[in-house]
RNA sequence: GUCCCCAUCGUCCAGAGGCCUAGGACGUGGCCCUUUCAAGGCCAAAACGCGGGUUCGAAUCCCGCUGGGGACGCCA
């Protein structure tokens, strides 16, 4: 199997398109197929390379890698249609030729007339066919006099066009509302129906999966490869990712592209995980009448072996970032510590809390990340989570009026003192040294659960809420030892909270 | 307007004539756990668009309607 995924470099990367990628990626590598990515920019107007680069680097960031393309060599290359040019000529001259096609002089304003006029009337709006009659010698004549003619393919208007979709199954469309589409353009450049034609038989593709919006664009494109005398490929049309309110997902929706995600703090493997949701199921999903096993969430790789067309929907999904959400939150529970702290350092810098960590500062993070990754649903959420390490002030936090009132009980009052006390010979913490500390205080005050526990969390985080004390404690500790060379901004110890905290209860 | 595609809980899916009192997941609500916020566990509410057929029997097949989407570019 040889598939491909053929994106025009005109913007970002839409999560819609990823999909696409994504399904053919998908197809390719569990089937030990070859896939391919082929930049369609014959839009010369619209396309840059600034797009092809943010397209190509999304495709990679998605771990959704290619066997032949732009960057990669092959043997059906150039990979980018604006260096394919010589072969959309030669094709274009070879239905020139066999009368395939034909030059066509109207006007784009005499075009948009007949196609208005045909609306107006019920007719379908498609080419009238004005120029199809003209010989040989009357186009070469306007040619010489100066006239720069676009070259349409002729459709064949004896048979109706059926293809077996391997979605959707049998679509018939009538020979007789395809228009002659133009293939070369004025220009001189190749039009999308033909270029997609001659490099998807060239590079023999054998599979093209692609949004339901090229459905129409199918029979014509058959004929094309008929008159080529190329074999089709197998066509699989994919329903469109719509927005909450079922029209096409875009900006007003919210995130769009890829690149807003990675942004937002998504993993890869967990919008990749959701998108092959969007519209395929695995096997056994929902476990039918036996029910329970949730097997939604799988690594790409299983993701791949399980994948397989006929399992396709034929209906248009709703991206609903709730769902992506959970993904994430699974991916975030399970990923590498180190990976995780390095892909947060943005977010702290974004957040204000500027860092240039090394080793031992990386490490640091990854340790404190085990207090973040399990109640957060996004990256760009981890700064704020881990905010009780940078930015301790006792206080702040007593200017609260809920915390000035928790600190008027007499057994609050208690904790405070008990804590600042015990800690104040105490070595740093870790977990156990934690526990036995708030052993030790509640033995002093006979504050316990709760009563004990929120002075304690006040006290040391500065915060009435947050992970929880046996992960934030040693974290903080950790942190107060750290030299000054390790990156991270400067971290207060337990110790010196508690005495703060005690120091600033008194005033 | 013409052509094409689609139609199960709010959302994503399962369901390929009797296994359906329609199953799972996200989300939502409740309860439990608990050292706070989360997380986690358990429970619950929640759908076959409508109308005709076919059949002993239809969410499943056929037709129509309605609704949604797409295409009708010298964009891709």
């Amino acid at each position: 199997m040889r598939l491909r995924f053929a994106p025009s470099p005109t913007g970002q990367l839409h999560v819609g398109n990823a999909r696409t990628a994504l399904f053919n990626w998908l197809l390719a590598r569990g089937s030990g197929g070859t896939f391919i990515l082929r930049i369609e920019d014959t839009d010369v107007e619209r396309s840059s390379r600034e797009s092809e680069a943010a397209i190509i680097r999304d495709l990679r960031w998605l771990g959704l890698d290619w066997d032949e393309g732009p960057d990669a060599s092959g043997a059906h290359g150039p990979y980018r249609q604006s260096e394919r040019l010589h072969l959309y000529q030669s094709y274009a001259k070879e239905l020139l030729g066999a009368e395939h096609a034909y030059y066509c002089f109207c006007t784009t304003a005499q075009l948009d007339a007949e196609r208005q006029d045909a609306v107006a009337s019920g007719r379908p709006a498609r080419y009238a066919g004005t120029c199809r009659r003209l010989s040989r010698d009357q186009a070469a004549a306007r040619i010489i006099a100066g006239e720069r003619p676009a070259i349409r393919f002729r459709v064949p208007q004896e048979h109706d066009v059926v293809f077996a979709d391997a979605v959707r199954g049998d679509v018939r469309f009538q020979a007789d509302v395809i228009g002659d589409p133009i293939i070369v353009r004025a220009d001189g450049a190749p039009a999308y129906n033909f270029a997609v034609v001659v490099d998807d038989a060239l590079m023999e593709i054998t599979h093209v999966i692609r949004g339901e919006d090229h459905i129409s664009n199918t029979p014509r494109q058959i004929l094309l490869y008929e008159a080529l005398g190329f074999t089709p490929p197998t066509f699989a049309h994919l329903s469109l990712v719509m927005g909450p309110d079922h029209s096409p997902l875009s900006k007003r929706h919210g995130a769009t592209s890829v690149a807003e995600f990675r942004s937002k703090g998504y993993l890869p493997e967990a919008l990749v995980n959701y998108l092959a949701l969007i519209g395929w199921s695995p096997r056994d999903a929902g476990g039918g009448r036996a029910g329970g096993d949730d097997d939604e969430l799988m690594p790409v790789d299983e993701l791949a072996r399980r994948f397989s067309l006929d399992r396709v929907g034929h209906s248009a999904g709703v991206f609903d970032e709730e769902k992506l959400a959970w993904a994430n939150r699974h991916y975030l529970k399970i990923a590498d510590s180190a990976r995780l702290a390095e892909l947060a350092l943005p977010y702290f810098n974004v957040a204000g809390v500027r860092m240039t960590p090394d080793e031992d500062g990386i490490a640091f993070l990854a340790f404190a990340m085990s207090m973040a990754r399990a109640s957060v649903d996004r990256l760009n959420q981890v700064p704020a989570r881990l905010a009780l390490l940078f930015d301790y002030s006792a206080e702040a936090t007593l200017r609260d009026p809920a915390v000035r009132e928790e600190m008027r009980g007499d057994g609050a009052r208690a904790v405070v003192t008990a804590l600042a006390e015990e800690l104040a010979s105490a070595p740093r913490l870790d977990r156990e040294r934690f526990r036995a500390v708030a052993n030790q205080v509640k033995a002093r005050t006979g504050q316990k659960a709760k009563a004990l526990f929120h002075p304690i969390r006040l006290v040391l985080t500065g915060r009435a809420e947050g992970p929880e004390l046996d992960l934030a404690v040693p974290a903080i500790d950790r942190g107060a030892d750290l030299p000054a060379s390790a990156g991270i901004p400067p971290i207060l110890g337990c110790r010196e909270r508690a005495q703060a905290f005690a120091e600033a209860l008194k005033q």
